[in-house]
DNA sequence: CTCGTTATCTGAAATGTTTCACATTTACCA
DNA sequence: TGGTAAATGTGAAACATTTCAGATAACGAG
């Protein structure tokens, strides 16, 4: 079974050169004749060779692994980011190890230090929801890019959307549509996307002057049971809340499916927007308004951005934050004002 | 940067013993006095040390990694079954390189060919819809389970669902509902599991005495968009189906939207069932009535398959074909029986 | 023909492990 | 006390690369 693997001494061998010359020739380093390079080249054909990529990671203390650390593949946002993320590195022969974390820090410090052990030449990172992770990384003196979120003072390279101005797009969308009656489900308040969603949706509220109940915040996790549990609390109330905006479209499914178990309508009883923009939300009943987040385009930003540091590890840190668009359909319908705006100037600041 | 990462040597020099030392200990292969053990395990904390993977890799001709190649992450299907992977190898310390080939043979070809490189442990692989890479699998002599499909004459390993009975199942459910004018939407049919889909159709609608119009068989990508072109085709067909078979849950998402955008309704005019019953399936409108495949059963037993394959080698071939299940929802409705099925008994084989 | 310069090649050393033949220590018994 | 077997410890060699200091070849110029 262990017919020994074939290394450049053989081709060396063969293409009566030396060991060195064979390396040259297959990193383009320094010139070699012309003569001695078709020679190695045909050898390395003959004899279907190629490099060992451990030995070369071993001797260069860096290989061409990049480590991907995320909360979970399942959770239908991540997959894009990933894809996004490989499209870019493969064109620079690097490969992607993926570790899930479940948004445990455990399992996040972990993943990074098993990872480690690989030599990788860089670290793409969608922090857990409480991550420890930072001082890991600070001491860590290689690139790393965190991606959708990022640790509180994190002054590296960081890909994201822009949460809060999706979240104020889609709560000002709600009011423009005459709902005054809001709450809001938001992710995890720990997570910096968590909170920068809550900032948005209450800059719109305060900005139309209005004043949320605090039992109309719920909090819960990014995932669809966690959603539909916050929900049911949601519209157990009364009066019930009219328009809800829930932090991510897993939570507006369990949202939704908490509607229809109550026999309640969506929009007509309650309208909701969800944040994402995940493929099935042009398949949901009622066909879900939501924010759009360019998943794909923050895999390869980020991917880039690494790249980037990887050629030079020295330069100015970048914090990239790319649009967010909300999409509108049709869980979110026109209501009669019942009670209107309190009349002020439209865009007055908030005095304190 | 390049503070020298710690090795062995360190560690036996603090711990007053032999490199060899150090590694029994790591390894816990041969017996070490306990003294020993003691002050090895000592130094390794207080130097803050662990082993090298690329060159324990290198050494041993195999490195703990498991090369991953499936077609896109992207596509819901296969999150589930990465992460079953995930879940088994991360107990034996394995880890996922993985590589998308978006069903490119060459793709494939490559990033196998990449992945060798590593001397990964094993292989798990989804091969792409034509997938040329069966040869150099069986001259490769190292661990490999196909899963979801596998090449035509493959006698290794392999885990897959119960693809001809699901749709049998699925077929069969629209025929009791009173269905009869049957289509199919198949999926690439150079591919096992498009084929398994359609023969397990064809069965149903033998058996029921159904004669299909070959224009009501229409083959597609396992993909929303193809879905979508093949659904048009099919509903512009007069006399409509009135019940389709959508090969997996991606074309009747793209037949849901075809239908809409032809205005008509989903189940009344036209009933639905897909396959592979994925987590949208109940928020769709129509909720999707779809047969149920075990992505992430089936992802953690072909990692199972593998790390028994990776202790034993050479032991017997397991072909695993896990159960299928139809989950009924709302996208299929009775109709009334405008032409009864022929009489003839009810479950009789049928004669050549 | 010799020297200097440039262009090209060479191979030992280093990377951090595991292995294994051999050395050393320990334990036991007469 | 000495001898032997069993238990434990040692470190050079091997794994497949890259690097780099030094060797060699090529080519003019004087």
């Amino acid at each position: 079974m262990a017919e020994r693997r074939l290394s450049t001494h053989d081709i060396a061998k063969r293409a009566k050169v030396s060991i060195g010359t064979v390396s040259n020739v297959v990193n383009g380093s320094t010139k070699v004749r012309e003569e001695l390079r078709v020679r190695v080249v045909q050898a390395m054909d003959e004899l279907g060779w190629q490099p060992n990529a451990l030995a070369r990671g071993l001797r260069m203390a860096s290989s061409n692994l990049i480590g991907m650390i995320i909360p979970d593949i399942t959770n239908p946002f991540f997959p894009s980011v990933v894809r996004g993320a490989e499209d870019v590195l493969s064109l620079h022969s690097h490969r992607i190890i993926l570790c899930n974390t479940d948004n445990s820090s455990t399992k996040e410090l972990g993943a990074f230090s098993d990872l480690r052990s690989f030599n990788p030449a860089g670290f793409l990172i969608i922090p857990s929801v409480d991550s420890g992770i930072e001082p890991m990384i600070t001491q860590y003196k290689k690139p790393v890019v965190f991606i959708d979120r990022s640790p509180a003072n994190w002054k590296g390279d960081s890909v994201k959307a822009n949460n809060e101005d999706g979240s104020y797009q889609a709560t000002k969308h709600l009011i423009v549509r005459g709902h005054r009656r809001l709450a809001i489900i938001t992710g995890p308040l720990r997570s910096s996307n968590g909170c920068e969603r809550l900032s948005g949706f209450q800059r719109a509220c305060k900005e139309a002057g209005l004043q949320i109940k605090s039992e109309f915040q719920q909090e819960a996790q990014f995932t669809r049971d966690s959603g539909y549990l916050a929900a049911r609390n949601l519209i157990s109330m009364l009066p019930r809340p009219t328009g809800i905006f829930a932090s991510n479209d897993l939570i507006a499914a369990g949202t939704l499916i908490a509607l229809r178990e109550a026999g309640l309508r969506c929009p007509q009883d309650v309208s909701i927007v969800g944040f994402d923009n995940l493929d099935f939300a042009e398949l949901t009943d009622p066909n879900l308004t939501s924010v759009h987040q360019p998943a794909y385009q923050m895999g390869k930003c980020a991917a880039q951005l690494l790249i980037e540091r990887i050629k030079q590890f020295d330069r100015p840190a970048e914090q990239l934050v790319l649009p967010t668009e909300l999409r509108t359909r049709s869980s979110v319908c026109t209501i009669a004002d019942e009670r209107p705006l309190p009349s002020r100037k439209k865009t007055a600041a908030q005095p304190r």
